[in-house]
DNA sequence: ACCTGAACACCGTTCAAGT
DNA sequence: ACCTGAACACCGTTCAAGT
């Protein structure tokens, strides 16, 4: 694609951001240690200077993502808005390399820059009432969730604005087409479930019942014992 | 691996089976047209008789996981306990299967087993006071959610005992020799961080997380335009 | 209807060699 | 230090053929 022969061009970035601009554009299926390398005029062969494997390539650049988190700076609001900021903030880069966006959730705890957006998670949880334990596993949930929800909605990850088009109105005959005495909610819902919007709604949505559960959660830990507030209880596996 | 020779053995379910079996003991990059044939003594263009590629594959499987859920009858349980339930049957199936559970996100609105789940949780939204347009976008964001977070931890999926033990360890003593200065939390958390339970603890607390906030969501929605309840925005992406 | 066989265009990766 | 080249063991998939 792009090329460019001058001589000392590569570097781990450099290549961390080519894979990542790949991604983007065409998935993650197409980072190739090949197709990286071609699109940098030069050989398979090259990336393995600066990477030992292709695994390490795609630890770059979920290490890339999390360096471009502009977390907010603490300031004295409540606890769970700092947290909603801050997971905002996370949101936004995933938004933008949402084929890419799954990777992360591994490489949480081994980056730098991971370890940032955990520490103040962490930090935020504790301040809402959350002993050590409870906020680790809730702070490793939520950033995965985060991750996760942002990522690619299925195997139908077509790019071309119009072909997606096309698929949300056969995904919509579809769902009208359902018999209406077993599936009348779906039915129902069909126009939102059918265009999975990706719009500010969509975020904000999860943002909310996240926080909310977590405000939930640490309203129950400090009545703790207390029998008033239902118990949810959740069978053996 | 285990072979056998009799005639008419083959099917989409044998097949889908198979395929679920590798992906169970060897991770979903193990699940290949060639791996399952050869398990299944058969020559890899023999399953192109049953999928149309690879792709139908993987649908089949997410399809046969749905199939398994079993979810509870209805009762006259309050909404987010029922909820509870129902998402407690899908995380008991993808728990098993965790490799694979990522792939059911994009298949939930395709296959018949899945849209029953989409139904019942609908319904519950509803229940809870849901308008359509928000059930459809939460009930998407849970069953999402619930298939993702039970998902491959990342790209570490080894799967022996022994190692997986080795590995906490050494995560463990990475993150306490973290700077004390700045990662003061991710410190003090370092273990629950590191071991990563995949016990009653970790499914418990996300399934209260998302639950309660449903619940709050719904909350909000019966008063809603009431100024009393602190709205948390979320920035423009 | 159900499966085989050969072939094609791809992968990641090793090993040895060049500059 | 940084990159090339040939080779190996894998992929998914097409096309034609067998029974």
């Amino acid at each position: 694609m792009t090329s460019g022969k001058q001589r000392g061009r590569l570097s781990r970035e450099v290549l961390v951001r080519r894979a990542l601009a790949v991604a983007d554009r065409e998935g993650l299926d197409a980072v190739t240690i090949r197709r990286v390398a071609g699109d940098c005029g030069v050989t398979p062969m090259a990336l393995y200077w600066y990477f030992r494997d292709k695994e390490q390539l795609l630890a770059g650049i979920a290490e890339y993502l999390f360096e471009q988190v502009q977390m907010p700076s603490t300031d004295n609001a409540p606890w769970d808005a700092q947290l909603m900021a801050v997971l905002s903030a996370l949101l936004t880069v995933l938004r933008q390399h949402s084929s890419v966006a799954g990777l992360i959730a591994g490489y949480v705890l081994s980056s730098e820059a991971g370890l940032r957006v955990t520490e103040r998670v962490l930090g935020l949880l504790r301040d809402g009432g959350f002993p050590p334990g409870q906020a680790a596993v809730t702070c490793t949930q939520l950033v995965a969730i985060i991750a996760l929800i942002t990522g690619p909605p299925g195997p139908d990850r077509t790019l071309e604005p119009q072909a997606c088009e096309s698929a949300v109105r056969a995904r919509l005959a579809g769902l009208s087409a359902l018999d209406p005495a077993r599936f009348p909610s779906v039915i129902a819902a069909a126009a939102p479930l059918a265009r999975r919007d990706d719009d500010q709604r969509y975020y904000r949505s999860v943002l909310q019942m996240l926080v909310g559960g977590a405000h939930a959660m640490a309203a129950q830990l400090a009545e703790r014992g207390c029998g008033t507030q239902r118990q949810l209880g959740v069978p053996e596996g």
